[in-house]
DNA sequence: GCAAATTAATGATTTATTCAAG
DNA sequence: CTTGAATAAATCATTAATTTGC
């Protein structure tokens, strides 16, 4: 508790001539200065911590972070709606998708799928990718409450529909078919497609375009 | 196990025209074909499958997936190292960055760490990101076995060293000082920039550009 | 000393859980 | 109550330490 106290007022003394080690937008007060006197000064040199308060573009807008986050450094967030509300034509392709055996889209897949479904409405790559998280766990669980309350022996599907054996049986072997006998080595994320674009992309990070013309659909 | 059999030929049989739905690199039979005569049939007007194979650009192998993919698809796959090892630098930046209260750095942040760390090594932004990840669990069970096995009081800190206290105490109401009382929403993963940014890009993705000098340093 | 074998760390994924919008 | 979004926990896999037999 005192201790604590101690450690702030040095570390706030320390830094005093920076604003605040304000990454991106969130802000907090920058402790533990011992960077500089370790071991190799010549990180200190390079590593410029001014910039990370804005890369490019010098200082937009002092201290204006509660108000200026909604436009500036997030991304999504139009006005109006929040959160992704998939049209039926989407969940028809997912779950077509689904039932044809993918599970955990990679990156490149999530991309192409999302070009595929912006066709019928707005859609983020990230949407794609969670819900195929979402309805992987979800069909799960369902499963597994069916299998308890049933009491069945669960090794056994009760081979209802078809579509409840291409989910669980024949896709299960499709899934695993040709996955490289080395290791699942390309997955999701995004991160990769990303690192890679960034260098032919010239950072313009503050539109908010609209790419698709957004269907008024409502399910 | 009979049914399931069916279904597979069945499927096989309606798609034998396509090569098959690989989708990415990973293959995987195609199975489902309800997509066209449930409901709308504008679907299957404007949803391309064979764009699905690869959107643009021809058809660049026939079959190539095991050997191209380590070229064409795959993006990190530089010869040498599969997975980021982290120089001495990178890690005393993290870990200040980390005592100094970051936890989850939203996408922005995100990149602009990678950008810094990128100056004494190769690092992509799932680097980071997985970095953050894995240090707070890590970080988190390590104190969780400590508290454990030195069946001490679990709530009074014992109060080492400062870095300690940094760590858990002061930082920990730095870390909810300002992020918005609404809720956590600009997060990481790097999906939304990675949508915005293809918007400029023109899917440039074969080449595997070095871009950072890969320091010679070994730990 | 030095590789092969083994172990410890830790980077990368997947799964489970939780939060919150509608 | 359903489900999109996000985080935490668990797990997998690979690389560096290290031990060990020679």
């Amino acid at each position: 508790m005192e201790l604590s106290m101690k450690v702030h007022q040095f570390a706030r003394g320390f830094w005093e001539h920076e604003p605040s080690l304000s990454l991106g937008c969130k802000r907090f007060r920058p402790l533990a200065p011992k960077l500089a006197n370790t071991e190799s000064g010549s990180i200190t040199a390079s590593f410029d911590l001014k910039s990370f308060i804005r890369p490019e573009s010098g200082p937009r807008n002092k201290l204006g972070c509660s108000d200026e986050k909604r436009e500036t450094t997030q991304v999504e967030t139009q006005p109006g709606g929040t959160r992704w509300n998939p049209t039926q034509e989407q969940i028809r392709i997912l779950e077509m998708l689904y039932r044809g055996g993918m599970r955990t889209p990679n990156a490149q897949q999530i991309e192409q799928i999302t070009v595929q479904l912006g066709k019928f409405g707005k859609i983020e790559g990230k949407n794609v990718f969670y819900w195929f998280q979402n309805h992987k766990a979800r069909e799960r669980q369902k499963q597994k409450r069916n299998s308890l309350g049933l009491s069945h022996c669960p090794r056994t599907p009760p081979a209802t529909s078809i579509t409840s054996i291409i989910t669980l049986d024949t896709l299960g072997e499709v899934e695993r078919e040709e996955d490289s006998p080395y290791k699942r080595k390309c997955r999701s994320w995004g991160f990769e497609s990303m690192e890679e674009e960034r260098r032919y992309c010239k950072e313009e990070g503050d539109k908010t375009l609209e790419l698709f013309p957004l269907h008024p659909e409502g399910r």
